[in-house]
DNA sequence: CTCGGGTGCTACCCGCCGGTAGTGTATCCC
DNA sequence: GGGATACACTACCGGCGGGTAGCACCCGAG
């Protein structure tokens, strides 16, 4: 089953891959549009299957459960922060350069994907516990490695603060709610807000002159 | 029937509004237990009966309908939270003082009322127009009495910040938030939280020397 | 004892929606 | 042209839960 396709060639096979996978993302695409808009138990799989001029067992085909199609939504999403957390945090430079890095690119998974974001953190008593576990480590890893990150930076005498864990929660929530608040076009570019918040997040971390504070 | 019951004394009347008071209020703290554990759709009717031991028809005695519930829920709680900022924002002082006393006790509202925060958060789209409208007019208003209280500090000398209206919703973030981690009898007091918060919060405006940090 | 009003219950309805079984049809190889 | 395969559709089910109609009970008043 997973190698030499019984009726075909590899060249048709791995088309028909990519296809299936591209399927499964439009799936996505409306899944999360319409949970953002109208909550997940407000959207029947009738209205996603509607939306994208298909019938519900289209979406069988490729989900096993709505809940599934939910979870489907949530996990890579925060994966994706996990990951902009610990590409940053390895990343060369002092701890004031990578905590700059970490918050800007922590807000662009924020912000690009904002419904996903919106969506978890609604929904998450509709998930099933095994999903919700899996997401749930991620995120304790998220704030470990923020927290780690602010104990190196204290170490090195670049950041001064009382409770490194404590702190990591303050930036943590104050980068993931922003996506009660942003709209897409809105006075600030997404760019433009993650400079701020780099610069608020280094302020807290009571980082030293140099760097977010341009006069004194 | 506003007043002079029909059949009864005043004394009598008075004491029956308490009682019809106090059941609407078993009832609510009963409601948000449920929703916080189990989220809106995932509660139903029945299981609030039957945890207050009583059944549907009761409930429905009080509240119009199950969105109406939730709308009891969720307006008073954020109406709190403006209370405290207005309050904070009024009183004498410094803006450092006034933004210390603003966080400490906005943040005293989310962890209290915690699971009504929560709530409100998650199920924003179980609201009916009207009532998440009337909920959504308060909240800008929290905004703008908090960013308004900002620029009070730049213009006294006190902060350094580029963008008052940023910095209060990220200020505003880091504070709600801590409804998604704060866990009653963890690590830290309520009160506790709210002090750190708060020496946060003006390392975040860029408040001058005396106040947040005890060295150098 | 009887009357009446207030209060909460039993019993029910009905629409909605997640999920499925079975069928039609396009495609591709021989 | 014929047969197999994959794919998506039509049509349906079943239960769940919000909301309601009407009844039974309790209690105070006369």
């Amino acid at each position: 089953m997973t190698n030499a396709p019984p009726t075909t060639n590899a060249t048709t096979q791995g088309m028909r891959d990519e296809i299936l996978a591209y399927k499964r993302e439009r799936i996505l695409q409306e899944a999360v549009t319409l949970f953002y808009e109208r909550g997940f138990t407000g959207t029947t799989l009738d209205d996603i299957a509607h939306e994208l001029g298909v019938t519900k067992p289209f979406i069988y085909t490729h989900f096993k459960s709505k809940t599934d199609l939910l979870a489907a939504i949530c996990l890579p999403t925060i994966q994706m922060s996990l990951d902009a957390a610990i590409t940053a945090v390895e990343s060369g430079g002092s701890a004031t350069e990578r905590l700059h890095k970490l918050i800007v690119d922590f807000t662009r998974v924020v912000l690009v994907r904002q419904p996903n974001i919106a969506v978890f953190f609604r929904e998450e008593k509709s998930l099933e516990r095994a999903a919700l576990a899996e997401i749930n480590a991620l995120r304790l890893r998220f704030d470990r490695t923020l927290a780690r990150l602010l104990e190196e930076g204290v170490a090195a005498g670049e950041f001064r603060l009382h409770d490194a864990k404590l702190t990591a929660l303050a930036m943590g929530g104050m980068i993931s709610w922003a996506y009660t608040w942003h709209r897409p076009g809105g006075r600030l570019s997404i760019e433009e807000i993650g400079q701020r918040m780099a610069e608020l997040a280094l302020q807290m971390a009571g980082a030293s002159p140099p760097s977010a504070m341009h006069a004194c």
